[in-house]
DNA sequence: TACACGTGTAAGAGAATTCTTACACGTGAA
DNA sequence: TTCACGTGTAAGAATTCTCTTACACGTGTA
């Protein structure tokens, strides 16, 4: 019964990777299909460079997966999709993903004073 | 059937307050019954300048409720709860949301060069 | 009066994000 | 050779986020 979410650490990266406009397009554009980088950068008006930047932030928080491929004239291509991940943001399963931070608990330090 | 989710813009709003570790601490301390600030402040092992600021921003996304509250020998207090939220993190979930996304498209601009 | 406790906010430093510009390399076709 | 297309990355500016420190106000009690 006990759904193991992500960690702590995990479930922060994601958020801090979805927590933009520009990355919620990306991945939103990728869940229509697969893409490679320099047309998928047309499509949604970015430079090049900032969706590559883009891109290692939300592959590195494992939303998407990329993979350099050889189109048929040659070229190096690299092609990113969407990882079909499915999270739930509730009061009690933060609580559990709080669980397995590894910050730096403000608590535990050298003894604070606590009363009540 | 349609189920309709958080703006765009709401759901940027919310990832972005989540996506810190004190604050999904704050969330899961919370979580575990409605406190006041600074009682708040020395659970956690925060400044309660600090606190304060964190709880503006989780407000502010609508996952806390605070209420000023007087106590029985006439301080006042203010006390905040979570707002039992549900949130779910897919790609078609996602998808939905970006159609409402107010951030400038970096498309529709002056029309730019788009050959498929 | 002075202290302990509660509230709120403002100024500033330091660090992290976001974005542009410019450079590097590779291939195939004119 | 030169151009068009693909890849990657580095440097710098502008902005935002995080946090500390210090100040303001209020009440009840020693």
């Amino acid at each position: 019964m006990t759904a193991t979410g992500p960690t702590g650490d995990e479930l922060v990266e994601v958020l801090a990777a979805l927590a933009n406009p520009l990355r919620l397009r990306i991945v939103a554009t990728l869940a229509g299909g697969r893409d490679y980088v320099s047309h998928l950068a047309r499509v949604i008006g970015v430079s090049r460079p900032l969706l590559h930047m883009h891109l290692q932030r939300l592959e590195a928080a494992g939303l998407v997966v990329g993979s350099l491929e050889l189109s048929e004239d040659g070229k190096a291509m690299k092609y990113f999709e969407i990882a079909d991940f499915d999270f739930t943001l509730t009061p009690s399963a933060l609580a559990e993903a709080v669980l397995t931070l590894t910050t730096p608990d403000p608590q535990r330090g050298p003894a604070r004073e606590e009363r009540s």
